[in-house]
DNA sequence: ATGCTTAGTGTTACAAATACACTTTATATT
DNA sequence: AATATAAAGTGTATTTGTAACACTAAGCAT
């Protein structure tokens, strides 16, 4: 029998960071927690940690957001992998970067499960405080990220309430896009999507004419997205 | 002075993968290097190394695909990363994937600088052997990248020689959108971007009508992709 | 009853995408 | 020289989507 040669054995560390976007009081947010350990000790951070040995990324993305932030069941998905040299003061660690959209029921508390956090909280992204690492690199390339996917996929519901009118809608589309729609064409547009439902509901506790409630067709949506786009023949 | 307490030092190992599309003989192929080394010595993979200590992910990956094909000065996205937890045999390596889609002009000679990888060759993507680890994963991962890029972003031309007719550009994408396209509507909509010239050429050698031929304008390409996308009002 | 505030609505113009088939031209063959 | 062949090259009508644009309706507060 042939010898191999005796491979060393690789012992890796690396992290994820999950930038999770919610909408709240008119206010496109994100949740930071405030570091309870070193490095970065009380600074604002991306809830994020390190990846276990016998964890693929995605399930350690959601164990980090759970122990971080009391979050779970959110659907994440990958979108960068961040790695400079000197990003992470212990050494060299790559950390790779999820994001979500997420409904912000207003009743969902926040609880850290881990004393690596000592609190977790939405924080509007106008105004966000100095971060740990390059988390500032990170959630402004999540952002963009989230820009663009909802220019050309619908996704914008995720972060609405199950009912919501469609002005609530467009202004939501409003804050992300950084720009300000035309009313008429914005609702032809959504309408015209066929994701939407009409409900019997109007809005209440307003001191005007309430609006009509909707919700978003999972099903329609789904299958929405089954066909391609652009170059069909 | 306040004793911080002390903080274990990382020192991670993970690696970058490379898949790298070209077009010659009407065939969209990958490079693959057949590799030299354990693990999976003899297999086919992608250009795939492990990055160092104080080399960022991007210096690496040209480095990486540098020593491995000899390939100088290509542009690689990265596009994901690769953590299961078994994906590699001796231990936990998380992989950056990149791609990149480049010229190929028959000219440039596939050397590897190192011994790492035997040899490098151009591999129709239609027929590519069984890859060592995750690398078939990767590579599909990598095509349905540039399959839903091109549909939005007309970057086919990297792949085309300096000058080519509009046929073959209509080919290409044929084979990378799977579809065929109607020739009128492929050429109106090609023309219309402004970034073809048409040069006071012909297509030489063929038994038949020559075609024109044309090259791309970067400098008017580089202006298209500054206006955005959608929902502009 | 009046005022205030937001909801809700339609049309026209323009641009882009689609469907569709014949003529032209360069070369090769006889 | 005549003919065959193979791909190049071209236009129009239809449909669809996007964009611009302003007033009336409804509900609540006073």
């Amino acid at each position: 029998m042939i010898l191999e040669p005796l491979l060393p054995k690789f012992d890796s560390v690396f992290s994820i960071d999950c930038v999770i976007f919610g909408f709240d009081e008119g206010e496109l947010k994100i949740l930071l927690i405030e570091r309870n350990i070193q490095p970065f000790k009380d600074w604002w951070a991306l809830p994020g940690y390190l990846v276990e040995e016998n964890e693929s990324l995605d399930v350690a993305a959601e164990r980090i957001l759970y122990e971080l932030t009391g979050l779970r069941d959110i659907f994440m998905e990958q979108f960068y992998t961040f790695g400079d040299v000197d990003r992470h003061p212990q050494g060299r660690v790559v950390t790779v970067a999820y994001y979500a959209m997420i409904r912000l029921n207003g009743t969902k508390e926040l609880k850290p499960v881990t004393s690596i956090a000592r609190k977790a909280v939405w924080y509007p992204v106008k105004d966000l405080p100095k971060l740990a690492f390059d988390h500032s690199k990170i959630f402004a390339k999540g952002f963009i990220k989230i820009r663009n996917k909802i220019s050309y996929q619908p996704i914008a519901f995720e972060l609405l309430p199950e009912k919501f009118t469609l002005t609530q809608l467009q202004h939501l589309y409003e804050i992300i896009l950084n720009a300000t729609l035309d009313k008429r064409n914005f609702r032809k547009k959504m309408l015209n999507y066929g994701i939407l439902k009409e409900l019997d509901e109007k809005q209440k506790g307003v001191s005007y004419r309430a609006a009509k409630l909707y919700k978003f067709d999972r099903r329609k949506y789904a299958r929405l997205f089954q066909k391609e786009l652009s170059f069909n023949k």
